[in-house]
DNA sequence: CTACCATGTCATCAGATGATGACTTATGGC
DNA sequence: GCCATAAGTCATCATCTGATGACATGGTAG
């Protein structure tokens, strides 16, 4: 058998051996992806042939597919200059103002936008939803809690569980529109508002 | 009073030849599963297996998943009476301890459920959404707004939205289980703790 | 009593999906 | 030029999902 020969008809100009494009590629499709029918509906397959790449190697580059979405959506804060709070995203916020005056304005100027919504949808899997869990968990409930139990309060976990957990109704509701004075509202002057209202875990 | 019915002391060992009831408990839980987690998420065989029915039976009553759904959608109008609330279900609810209360038992008992969920997903259809935005207003937000107004604070509309949007984030929150003792927390507790934090607006 | 049909049980199918590891091939340092 | 290693390909696995049909069983009409 012409093992050699075999391949060569075939061997058609294979993907250039370029990981970094690889990768690139990966990621924009999976951004199309997720971003257009959500993570569930959309498969490794589809983003592999999308990006003209193997699946098997989103395991490679990203370890796994909830991996390859969290990278999707850590990709596209790049675009996004939003310095009111830390440089550095992964960074926990510094009290319960910070988190308030950057969760509404945020939410006002992009939307839910995607962590938010991945807390949200029914149809997140279980890893997103955890990855998005967690992370809300370290930059906001930690130091709220925190502050809170500095401040001598009774029960202070959970005191600013439901502190982010309102917080996050609030921007929600805001940016989808459910109310129209809420909609309308200034994000600052309604930080204020909430702050008034979550501030005072006594 | 043994005689013709057997299994009528309890539900029998044996899950008692009665095709209504089979129906009933398959639609009971197909809601009970769709609210919670959505339609894709929820397996034919956990249905089956809250109901304590083989899924098999959802194709015999129901023709397929798809068509139990819609099955749970068009029932879910009918039994949605929450007897803590006014009995009638457009009625308004009376202040917002009342709502809390209500809010909070709810997405307790029966997760997010069908109305939460289009208020707060983006691909719910403009209709629904719209729906489910108008009698959240008209039943909660209008009657707070009214109360706060009556207490005399400022700006009672944008404090009425704001509480309502908090309060529905922290049912949310709980209900789908973000953070540890927020879903640990029973909803009289969480509720006497949210209203200390809306209530006041002074 | 018996036969028949509704009801329920079970095993299994076919398809899809994410993951994995062995294998092949190009690239670049030496 | 050689060859270790990165990069890419491929076959396949394990699992899950909805669906289906063969079979068992109970109730009841006749």
């Amino acid at each position: 058998m012409d093992a050699t020969a075999a391949p060569s008809t075939a061997t058609p100009p294979r993907r250039a051996r370029n990981a970094g494009a690889t990768r690139e590629a990966l990621l924009a499709a999976a951004q199309e992806g997720f971003g257009r029918k959500g993570y569930e509906r959309t498969t490794t397959r589809e983003i592999g042939e999308a990006a003209g790449v193997d699946p098997a190697l989103i395991a490679r580059y990203f370890g796994s597919k909830a991996d390859l979405y969290l990278a999707a959506v850590a990709a596209e804060r790049l675009d996004d200059d939003e310095r009111v709070g830390p440089v550095d995203d992964s960074q926990p916020f510094a009290d319960l103002d910070q988190v308030v005056e950057v969760v509404l304005r945020r939410t006002a100027r992009r939307g839910p936008g995607p962590i938010l919504q991945a807390l949200v949808r029914d149809d997140a899997s279980p890893e997103i939803r955890e990855a998005a869990r967690a992370r809300i968990v370290r930059r906001m409930v930690d130091p709220v809690a925190a502050q809170f139990e500095a401040d001598g309060a009774d029960r202070p976990v959970l005191r600013a569980q439901v502190a982010v957990a309102a917080l996050l109704g609030v921007g929600l509701g805001r940016s989808l529109g459910w109310f129209d004075e809420l909609h309308a509202t200034d994000p600052d002057d309604l930080a204020a508002l909430v702050l008034e209202a979550l501030g005072r875990p006594d």
